[in-house]
DNA sequence: CGCGCAGATATAAATAACTTAGGTATGGCA
DNA sequence: TGCCATACCTAAGTTATTTATATCTGCGCG
């Protein structure tokens, strides 16, 4: 089928707001956390990526902030909304219940 | 914004070639089988369910023949090519990794 | 001191897979 | 006879991605 991408269509909005759903945190940091926290078995390209974050600013889903990094480099954070969360509970409980729909045809055929 | 997809993107293929795994089924059974083995969480409508069986045809993974049914109808019966079982397993490994990497990222964020 | 690289942002064009919305045909049953 | 469930199919539109390109800046190194 397609190339052999590393993400699963559609879930990118999860990941992204799961992965600031701690502190907020910008782009960059947030493609770097999900590629090491899934072990490498994600990736999410900058191409994917900001217009991700873009979606998710005018849903209201999170907001920006420009602010510096530890670094001292001028970076975009972005913070979960009230919104946000709720979406982020919504986005897992989908999750969940379809990757589960999956499991169970995998193993029942 | 993720509309609220009775499936995950992309996983379609996998869906049906493991349906046909262990006989062949036509278009309308694989969709009715999907569904009731997932407990209804996963839907296959017949304008995904089409195109993904011609694609899968095209890709030399299934084979059609005209059959009839039990109830005495004519129908196009998909059977799983040796490619098409080969196919099945890259893609259960790669939804395996995949699935599995963002479970990670759910419980590590 | 200049250069390149890693960090950081962004967008545009192309593509693939789906949703939505049609349409056709047939056998069985009320 | 007329309708429903079964069974097939396609086209147009939408969306999330891939691929490719572009820009800016601190820092380390020769």
């Amino acid at each position: 089928m397609s190339r052999p991408s590393d993400l699963i269509q559609g879930t990118l909005d999860l990941l992204i707001l799961k992965t600031i759903s701690t502190e907020p945190k910008h782009g960059w940091a947030i493609a770097k956390r999900i590629q090491h926290v899934s072990d490498e078995a994600l990736q999410v390209t900058q191409g994917a990526l900001y217009p991700a974050l873009h979606r998710l600013e005018q849903q209201g889903w999170v907001s920006a902030k420009w602010r510096k990094t530890e670094t001292g480099r001028e970076a975009k954070f972005y913070q979960l909304t009230k919104a946000g969360a709720a979406q982020l509970e919504k986005e897992l409980a989908q999750w969940e219940r379809l990757s589960n729909g999956i499991g169970l045809v995998i193993r029942l055929a």
